[in-house]
DNA sequence: TCGGCGCTTGAATCGACGT
DNA sequence: AACGTCGATTCAAGCGCCG
């Protein structure tokens, strides 16, 4: 039997405020990002875009118990701005982890992943975003569920965990390149399956998993992949719809 | 004959002001992180050290060219004030390019790099520490100085660039493991010699370089090995005659 | 009237992937 | 092999408004 996926049309700030406090047991989301959208009644000044991120995240973090993970992007030019909105959120919450989500890179001299190349002689091809564990005070999350073997297998009889002995702690980078080609079901600002799989593990838990940006419903589909329940909010109602018809609503 | 590099014993902010606008190429610096330093009369309060940042900083990209690249890392439980930090520093300057500095990650299940594992159920082994390109207006710089291959080889006869066909911009992640054994040398903070060679090289000219925090001097060495001037300041004494040494002066 | 600033717009661009 | 595809885009030119 599948776990339940519910989805809602509406502002997440609105209907997050009726939601009991820690009735989730993690946020994994990626919102909207940057100027130009006007959002939910906000204009599209900077200001007025961290506002509403401290807005929305106050609820998100209020509502899952292991908090959020947030995933945030920008332009290559536009990272000033990122690190602004980054500012304020360590301003008001703890950041209790802040991982690399590399999306491309060179590694001994081989490159692997996705880039999208940028006409400029000033900015670098952004290989990288951020996904920034956002709690009111620190959990324990579950380091060894994106674990990796250890190179040094003598390692294990000395490190190893109970039940897991083979695994250590994968850092704070995790190499996910962006699924090839965007197909029909993928939002602008959708992140890879893999990446959301990833986040649901690494806060550990077994309750339900909200994503008040929806997007095309590539979290719930993680989620559902691990035998979670879900909860998706998005205000456009053609994600909604999108998000539906993905997930067979 | 080597390019000449100078030390100077001394507080960088009361040292800069009589400096030149624009003397310095460009400045590649890891100023002292954190709190309990109690630095040039600062206090160790976080609110003291974010003001302290600005003000050097401000002085550094004052006097250098090309904008300042400013390393930082941060502690597994210092996430939180690391991006205050940062917020700050987003909020006077403009941040031109942010590059992540991989020390460590798994790819295709493989680990590669230096991990120092922490003992905790919160916090994940920290693989990577920000550089950003802080600066007043944004410059050009030297993409493909710091260029891979193609990984399609077609693309060199479209796109390869003259007397660089084969080199590609390697985007914003910088993969340099830590030096197998830290010797003596290294100062607590210092990062290793071909992250500074990547910086210098990535921020292009050919005019002096500025480390205002020069520790071990790693960065005047690496200066000198890119056969360029630098100049180095640092407030501790002992810190001074190790570089002196190190690099024979 | 001319110059400067802000916004709008269209052209140019790169690099992996697919055919 | 060669070439078309496709971007959470950048940049410079062009237009209009204001001092």
């Amino acid at each position: 039997m599948k776990a339940p996926v519910t989805v809602e049309l509406g502002d997440c700030v609105d209907l997050l405020q009726h939601v009991a406090d820690g009735f989730f047991e993690v946020c994994v989301t990626s919102p909207p990002y940057n100027i130009g959208m006007n959002y939910a009644g906000f204009s599209d000044r900077r200001e007025d875009y961290d506002e509403w991120t401290l807005r929305w995240l106050s609820e998100a973090v209020r509502v899952s118990r292991r908090g959020v993970l947030l995933n945030i992007g920008g332009s290559p030019s536009g990272q000033t701005a990122l690190y602004k909105t980054l500012g304020a959120v360590a301003s008001h919450f703890t950041i209790q982890n802040s991982i690399v989500w590399a999306k491309s890179m060179v590694v001994d001299g081989v490159s692997r992943g996705h880039v999208k190349p940028i006409n400029s002689a000033k900015y670098l091809n952004v290989g990288h975003e951020l996904i920034l564990h956002v709690v009111k005070t620190p959990v324990e999350v579950d380091k060894l569920a994106v674990g990796v073997p250890y190179a040094d297998k003598s390692n294990i009889a000395r490190f190893g965990a109970e039940g897991r002995p083979d695994l250590r702690c994968a850092g704070s980078i995790w190499y996910v390149p962006y699924p090839t080609r965007q197909k029909e079901l993928s939002h602008p600002a959708s992140f890879p399956l893999a990446l959301a799989a990833r986040a649901i593990a690494y806060a550990g838990g077994s309750g339900p998993v909200l994503d008040p940006f929806m997007g095309s419903g590539t979290t719930l589909q993680a989620a559902r992949d691990a035998g979670r329940s879900s909860h998706g909010i998005d205000i456009d109602a053609a994600s909604v719809a999108l998000t539906k018809k993905r997930l067979g609503l």
